[in-house]
DNA sequence: AGCAATCGCTAACTTATGCAAGCAGGGGAT
DNA sequence: ATCCCCTGCTTGCATAAGTTAGCGATTGCT
């Protein structure tokens, strides 16, 4: 069984940026200004009319504050297969959590992964 | 691993996929075919004349079996000094986790995070 | 009532990406 | 010598990216 994977991330791009966006409190013209792009274009973005390039998104995440990488692989740019950011290192790094607390998450994260029957190979919503 | 994060990167992308490529010894017609783009276009992408999109990088970084984040990173796409891995987006890249679980997970880290007086989703500061 | 500012979106335009076709040169085999 | 296959490079073109200008619909202010 392959993976068609490929174009339903892409798909869902537009409205993972509307989400960060959102959950920013940013207007379309305050983001597309923070990231040096026009208005219009962010909403097409948004809406999936276009795709952004490389460069687009990078400004994108830097804007929203959040990791180029997770907005690559939600662009499909990058097979998450082979180089996932791993959710172990990243709460190990994480400054802002006491050790128990890191205890809990990587606790639950592991119960979680398991329950799923640890395969990667997963469906990614579709509300 | 700090690295000066400039333009400079951007311009030696070209000999790096080209260094790449002679180190597999691939010519420019193998390469191409095996990343699905054409001959002319990775010359001139080896030659700086074009900038690859993200998505012809990603091609490039499975046909030569490098990481696409190396990639990305000769590219400039990447800011690696600002790239921590944040566990918002470790969990949000995670293919091993439903979107129910991503939730849950996400709001734990959050109120853990709010809990130590240190905001995982802050308001975004501009200049 | 107006006027101004902001929201997201549409239309028309410029520019760059990425491709197919073709060119010049180099070996090796016949 | 010709023929064939390979090397990398140039040219011109279709299409997608990304722009500026402007639209209709809100919201607040006087």
């Amino acid at each position: 069984m392959l993976m068609i994977v490929s174009d339903s991330k892409q798909s869902d791009l537009g409205e993972f940026i509307r989400q960060q966006r959102e959950r920013a409190n940013l207007s379309l013209r305050r983001l597309a200004d923070a990231a040096g792009i026009s208005n219009p274009y962010l909403s097409q973005i948004e809406r999936g009319i276009r795709k952004p390039s490389a460069e687009i998104l990078k400004r994108l995440s830097r804007a929203l504050e959040i990791s180029a990488n997770s907005m690559y692989s939600k662009a499909g740019l990058i097979d998450d297969d082979f180089e996932s950011p791993s959710v172990f290192d990243a709460i190990d790094a994480d400054a802002s959590l006491t050790s128990e607390q890191k205890k809990v998450l990587l606790d639950l994260y592991r119960t979680m992964s398991r329950a799923n029957g640890l395969a990667a190979e997963n469906d990614q919503s579709k509300e």
